[in-house]
DNA sequence: GTCTATAGATCGATAGAC
DNA sequence: GTCTATCGATCTATAGAC
């Protein structure tokens, strides 16, 4: 069986025969924020997803180099559609911006989960993997700060309230998982939402 | 003990003929910042340092783990010495935490030097290190507090102030390594020097 | 103390059966 | 698409000469 055990399906309708790249992304992601990307070996990887090298391969011919990319794209891909497109597109700026800070608080599940793409920053061992990273703070800070424009903010103060958060997201999450508190990230949150106050 | 690797010494003396484990030090620690614990293989130590595997076996018997824990507690000692006892010892408060962000904005080289305790934090692989990482913290918290306390802040208001202090250093590494942008770094230690501004 | 040589385990990656 | 078997490379750690 290869669909992992805590993943729910519909047991009416014909069980998963095959296993899909997307299925395994999620795995691979905790994979590398518990163990981090060098430590994650194949053989973790493989006990984790219950895939045996060759699938492995046959999915990511690249290997690990690959499923990192993978997931980065995954977590990319999750930001872009959960948090940069709500900060353009919603018409309420503060409401905008305080989901999008629930949106994080239940991504890192109340502080709990660590943030790869922030681990990664940290030990820049590759150079490859540098782009989508920049890539990704850079979409983020500057969704962010258009939302705290409309929110009637000057540019300047927006650009740097946008920093003070996303920042402090990270930092957060630092210092939570460091100090095995929790309550250090949702407090850190809570600050965050009354900080970006609407101006007037 | 805290001389990095770089540092010339007079060379009129008698140059090092002895080895000394704290030599190496600072050396191992910049190659855990730069490769990550787990991706600095011992080939890569032995590479950065000069020494062949039988001296580091012979300074660090219990392997990598013993290098990483001779490591953190360098670290520890530098903040003790040029963080929290200051922190805790000068006389006017306003200059001990002033003090404390030359001193961080030094170590960090500005931004440019990650924080290795910040990364073993977000992957925590290993339990063994996770409790030198919570004294850490906890210790710079603790100081920093009182600091802000007799500052002039109320109990419950210092708590969290060091908080926000800490975890914003811990961001701004983050934020400032993944965007290659060290100005990240400095803005947020500026920030957080008015931040505390005594209040009255 | 420092080195080289090497053991023993594990790594990433491939090949081929089913 | 998934598995097992296996390769060569690399890893950590040790042994022993100097």
């Amino acid at each position: 069986m290869t669909i992992p055990a805590s993943q729910n399906w519909d047991c009416e309708t014909a069980a998963r025969l095959v296993t899909e790249r997307s299925d395994i992304l999620p795995i691979l992601g905790e994979v590398f924020r518990e163990h981090g990307v060098e430590g994650a070996s194949l053989s973790t990887i493989t006990e984790a997803t219950g895939l045996g090298k060759g699938s492995l391969y046959h999915f990511f011919p690249g290997g690990k180099d690959e499923m990192v990319e993978a997931v980065l794209a995954e977590i990319g891909d999750w930001f872009e559609q959960h948090v940069f497109q709500p900060l353009e597109t919603t018409d309420d700026p503060e409401r905008a911006v305080n989901d999008m800070l629930d949106a994080v608080l239940d991504y890192f599940h109340s502080g709990r989960r660590g943030c790869l793409i922030g681990a990664l920053s940290l030990a820049k061992t590759r150079d490859s993997f540098s782009e989508p990273i920049q890539l990704y703070f850079k979409r983020w800070l500057k969704t962010l700060a258009r939302a705290l424009e409309r929110l009637g903010h000057s540019r300047k103060r927006a650009k740097e309230l946008s920093e003070m958060i996303v920042l402090g997201i990270q930092g957060a999450l630092v210092l939570a998982r460091a100090s095995d508190d929790r309550a250090i990230f949702t407090r850190a949150i809570g600050r965050l939402r009354t900080d970006v106050a609407p101006v007037g």
